[in-house]
DNA sequence: AGGTCCTTAAACATAG
DNA sequence: ACTATGTTTAAGGACC
């Protein structure tokens, strides 16, 4: 394809003079043990690293919704289209964007978010009851948390679009049929990449609550009274669902519809605790299932990752990190995680190619003039899958068959999952607290 | 210096 | 026809 003309001015110090992401909290700086591969190659987790997983993730979560539950952030967000039909306070106009740092989401909202749209993404659909999000509803997230984006050249948009495409964290799930009002699909995590995704959150060096992330309260107690991130009962998808997913088993998902807005969130009741054994393995199984499916069943999603070299995000690694990553000899890094190269691409042909055209022809993609090392082997890979494929890509992807309950399943496991690891971490934390109380008391006796 | 990550812009296709 | 959504390519800056 011939390059696009472009207005050289529009682009010269874009990055460094517009971009509020500028490398901050970069998923580039996700350890190595923070990768999760749910693949075979990969050992099953012990209970232990379950455990720890589980504990950042809640404190992660929670957190990071807290940070945005601000009132000062609430009462300068935009009026948004949410906000009207729920009788949100109405916002005066936010002041025009500061120059940034000292970043103060507190006492300056409408400075520049230091985090990646794909942390933006994040937040959004994780702020949402059912874990999925439309577009529209990701900009009005994004929108109403970061009153710079009111302001903002309307590119962020295309930005968010991008990252949803581009970023192997972010699967698009379609509505099913009692839904499909409106364009687009919903957009929800993708289950092994949440845990990159919380841990570019963690390192982000402005995150609000970077001191309390690295010292997590001890205690339940402590824990639950931190501040209240905030629901978002504004959703229209969670009002239409009643603020439970539906079309699953009512127990499972409304279980965890309880858990996430009474458990982890204030007012929760507790839910009963089992062992961490037992939930492993259930969620162990319940992901094995889903693999299991995905990959033998035609009808469903490409599997995801099930060959580790391909287990790779948009921004799962940087330089280091990769080349501890490359396990496979010299040509691993090749297949890098950078947007759009080999990696990220064989990750859109996990995601968006159907199995019958799972056979590129390599021949079939004339090898590029060498420009940009990297830009040429992104290139030449993607012509590899396009020309691999006859049909054209969005035809490709809708001919995939009507979505069925196994995908409803699917992200019912994936709700699960997360539920589950909210209540494995409060179930350690209670024991934890048990466990020193009766140490306490035979102290005493002692 | 080169590689990588991320953002931004733009072109294009498709769906509603 | 228009707009929103989704995909892809390209380029530049920051960082390591």
């Amino acid at each position: 394809m011939p390059p696009s003309k472009k207005p050289e001015v529009s682009r010269v110090s874009m990055a460094s003079e517009q971009s509020p992401f500028a490398q901050v909290g970069s998923l580039s700086e996700l350890p190595q043990e923070a990768m999760p591969k749910a693949d075979a190659a990969s050992p099953t987790p012990r209970p232990e690293d379950e455990e720890l997983t589980n504990l950042n993730w809640l404190h992660e979560s929670r957190n990071l919704l807290t940070s945005f539950g601000d009132p000062v952030l609430r009462s300068v967000s935009p009026v948004l289209e949410l906000d009207r039909d729920h009788g949100g306070p109405p916002s005066p106009s936010p002041p025009p964007a500061t120059s940034d740092p000292p970043y103060d989401l507190k006492h300056n909202p409408n400075c520049k978010p230091p985090y990646s749209f794909s942390c933006l993404i994040f937040m959004a659909i994780e702020d949402s009851p059912s874990k999925r999000l439309p577009v529209k509803d990701i900009y009005n997230w994004i929108l109403h948390h970061f009153p710079y984006f009111t302001n903002a050249p309307t590119g962020w948009k295309n930005s968010v679009r991008h990252n949803l495409s581009l970023n192997k964290c972010f699967k698009k799930v379609d509505k099913d049929r009692s839904q499909s009002v409106g364009k687009g699909s919903l957009w929800c995590i993708e289950g092994e990449y949440r845990h990159n995704l919380i841990q570019a959150l963690k390192k982000t060096p402005f995150h609000p609550h970077a001191q309390v992330l690295a010292t997590p309260p001890v205690s339940l107690q402590a824990f639950q009274s931190m501040s209240s991130p905030p629901l978002w009962p504004v959703s229209p998808f969670f009002r239409r669902n009643g603020g439970v997913l539906l079309q699953v088993p009512q127990g499972v998902i409304q279980n965890g519809a309880r858990i996430l807005s009474q458990e982890v969130f204030p007012g929760i009741r507790p839910l009963p605790i089992i062992p961490i054994g037992s939930r492993s393995a259930a969620v162990r199984s319940v992901l094995a299932g889903c693999r299991r499916r995905s990959e033998s069943d035609p009808s469903g999603d490409p599997p995801l990752g099930s060959d580790p070299k391909e287990d790779h995000t948009y921004s799962t690694g940087n330089g280091q990190s990769s080349s501890l990553h490359s396990s496979g000899g010299g040509a691993s890094r090749e297949a890098g995680d950078v947007p759009g190269d080999g990696e990220d691409d064989d990750r859109c042909r996990d995601r968006r190619e159907p199995r019958d055209a799972a056979a590129p022809t390599p021949d079939a993609a004339p090898p590029q003039a060498q420009q940009h090392k990297r830009r040429q082997h992104w290139t030449t890979k993607a012509k590899l899958r396009v020309s691999g494929d006859s049909l054209p890509l969005k035809k490709r992807r809708t001919q995939k068959p009507p979505e069925s309950d196994d995908e409803e399943m699917k992200e019912a496991a994936g709700s699960l999952l997360h539920l589950a690891g909210v209540r494995a971490c409060l179930n350690n934390i209670t024991n934890r607290t048990a466990k020193g109380q009766k140490e306490q008391k035979d102290t005493l006796k002692n």
